[in-house]
Order: structure tokens, then C-alpha cells, then sequence
DNA sequence: TCAACTCTCACATTTGAATAGA
DNA sequence: ATCTATTCAAATGTGAGAGTTG
């Protein structure tokens, strides 16, 4: 599927993405910010090679509700704070070819999320917690070496969304972390936050803290030879699309009907609301919808198969 | 007023890059 | 020049306690 511009955007990392096809929870932290994890890393297709572009990220918010964790799912409770004006994040790499950017993955690893709504650096993105939010791409076509607003094209991919949180709720959710993300492997079972050391606060000497060579080159054992978890928990990721095209402005795509919907207005975000049957029927949660609109306050946004990671059984919390 | 919830920050642990020394 | 050991910065989730909210 192609649009009239021909640009394509897609996950790199939907495979990583894919294990979390539970409410996704990223920790947003106040100071130094907290990096995401999975990272957010795209591919680009169908630009003019030897045009100038530059991409650019940005978050927003998906509704005008704030969530809380209970009995094992999230539900919305309350009406969302404030929205704030879009932070657009400009990629490291600045004005490059079409040719650089369809080259690699792009990656926006060094990308902070922060609950300081001042934060100053220009990689800090300012989220509101218990709230959910969207990741957009936007891909700006420089023409003689300007920026040219009028060429930005804006690129969601449904099934990428999350929630902003200051410590994991859902314990699924922290046990994918903890076992997907190398810069926590201290935290699975095979780690020393787990083996009878010292309490917290005690200094520890370097021979305690490497007692045995680092495992680094060995992969958990829950992982198959690619270095990858089993998927058996998992169901419905054939249903997970992680691939994004537009020609203009705001486009979802739809793949029931093969069209594009049009009409998400970054500016009237809230009070131009995007809704349709398809948005409805698959993902099991309403998005873009004001409070009004949501109406039932026990809906939960969870789809039916995101129940199953709540009885994930996670050997690092064992 | 107060209990429950949320947030902050110092902490221990790990990784990997940089550096020093053999 | 190469290999090994050490140091350091940056990353993670934890958990106690402070702050906020309903």
C-alpha cells in the first residue's frame, strides 16, 4: 500500500515492540529523564533519494482521560490533565538525503522522558504520567535548504502507544523489561538483586559485586537461539501492523476497507477527535475519544488478549 | 482529616567504553 | 601491537519516604 507521495515509514523493532501487546508502560522520571525501552527506531521508504529532509518525533496525547491499575488491568478514572503544547524532537542526524534516511534503521534511542514539564535539553520530552500517549514521525522535505511546513508528513503506527508511569504497574510489563533489556539484567533471577546479598545501603567490594565473569555472551534461558523470547504467551501478533504510510498530514491506515483516514488534527487535538468503527472494533480501546465521548467509566482499554500477560508467569520475581 | 495513591531520589547492580599496564 | 585488568559513566528497577489527592 502506497500513497500518492509514496513515503513509507515502519518499526525496525516491531518484534521487540510485538512482546508487549499489553498495555505498554514507560517510565518517565523527573532529573535526567528515563530513556525508552523498546527503543523507538523506524525505516523509511519511498523518499526522493537526493531530496533534503529531516524527521522529526513527538509524542501526544491519545485521549483526555487519566488511568489507574487495578485488579490487574488499567482502567480510566478521571478526567486527563491539562494538554500541553507538542514538543517536536528534531532528529540527531539534522537536514540529510532521502538517501541517508532510507540507508538505516533511525533511531531516536536518545530520547528522555521527563515529568518536568521546564526540562530544557533539547532530547527531554515532558510526558504527563497515567496518561497515554502516541509517538508521531514527522518527515519535513527542505526545499533550497529551508524547512517547508508545508511539506511535513505525519506518520502514527497504531499499535504503538503507551502509557506514562513513574514506577510499573502492570508486573507483566516490568518482567518483559527486566528480561528484554540488557541494562537490567540485574534485575532477573540470575542476578545479584535476587541472591541473599547485603541490604540496601551496604557498600560492597568489588569481588562482591563480580563475584563470576559477566554472562553477557550467554542469553537467558527463556531465549531461543536468535537471542529472542518464545512467543507462546503471546497471541494475536499476526494482528499487529507496524507499518505507517502517508501522503499529507494526519493519516491512519485502515487496513479493513484498504483506505486512508484522514482528519486528525494536531492542533484541535482533543477537540477534533478521530473515531470510526475500525479504530473501535480493532484495538478494543477507544482512541482519540474526549471524556464525553468515552462515557462508560469501568470501560478498561484493554483488548481481550491482553489478559493473558497478566498471569504471565516471570521467573525474575520468583 | 486521613488513608490510599503517586512521585521522587538515592541506591545496588550491570554493561560497555576508555584507559592503564604488562 | 596486542591482550588483560581496571576504572568510570550511564543504564536499569527497587523501595523508603515525602507529597498529593479524593
Amino acid at each position: 500500500m502506497t500513497s500518492s507521495s509514496g513515503i513509507q515509514v515502519t518499526l525496525h523493532n516491531a518484534d521487540l515492540w510485538k512482546k508487549f501487546n499489553s498495555p505498554m508502560e514507560m517510565i518517565v522520571t523527573r532529573k535526567i529523564g528515563r530513556k525508552m525501552f523498546p527503543i523507538l527506531e523506524y525505516s523509511v521508504s519511498g523518499l526522493n533519494p537526493t531530496a533534503m529532509y529531516e524527521i522529526y518525533l513527538h509524542m501526544e496525547r491519545m485521549d483526555d482521560h487519566k488511568y489507574r491499575y487495578r485488579n490487574n488491568e488499567w482502567e480510566n478514572y478521571a478526567r486527563g490533565d491539562p494538554i500541553t503544547p507538542v514538543q517536536k524532537i528534531k532528529h540527531q542526524s539534522g537536514a540529510q538525503s532521502g538517501m541517508f534516511w532510507m540507508d538505516g534503521p533511525i533511531s531516536f534511542e536518545h530520547i528522555r522522558l521527563t515529568t518536568n514539564s521546564k526540562a530544557e535539553k533539547k532530547d527531554h520530552i515532558f510526558l504527563q504520567s497515567l496518561h497515554k500517549w502516541r509517538p508521531v514521525v514527522t518527515v519535513r522535505k527542505l526545499e533550497n535548504g529551508d524547512e517547508n511546513p508545508n511539506f511535513d508528513e505525519e506518520f502514527r503506527i497504531q499499535n504503538v502507544w503507551f502509557i506514562a508511569v513513574t514506577t510499573y504497574q502492570n508486573p507483566a510489563i516490568k518482567c518483559l523489561k527486566v528480561e528484554n533489556n540488557k541494562m537490567a539484567s540485574g534485575f532477573r533471577s540470575t542476578g545479584n538483586h535476587k541472591n541473599n546479598l547485603p541490604t540496601r545501603g551496604t557498600k560492597r567490594t568489588a569481588s562482591e559485586t563480580f563475584p563470576t565473569l559477566p554472562s553477557s555472551t550467554s542469553p537467558p534461558s527463556k531465549m531461543n537461539s536468535n537471542g529472542h523470547f518464545s512467543n507462546s504467551h503471546y497471541s494475536n501478533q499476526e494482528n499487529f501492523d507496524f507499518s505507517m504510510t502517508g501522503n499529507s498530514h494526519q493519516y491512519w491506515m485502515n487496513p479493513n476497507q484498504n483506505t486512508w483516514i484522514n482528519g486528525y488534527n494536531m492542533e484541535q487535538q482533543m477537540e477534533q477527535p478521530v473515531i470510526n468503527q475500525w479504530t473501535m472494533q480493532n484495538f478494543g480501546h477507544p482512541t482519540n475519544l474526549n471524556y464525553e465521548q468515552y462515557g462508560n467509566p469501568n470501560n478498561t482499554i484493554g483488548p481481550e488478549f491482553y489478559h493473558g500477560l497478566n498471569n504471565f508467569n516471570c521467573t525474575s520475581f520468583q
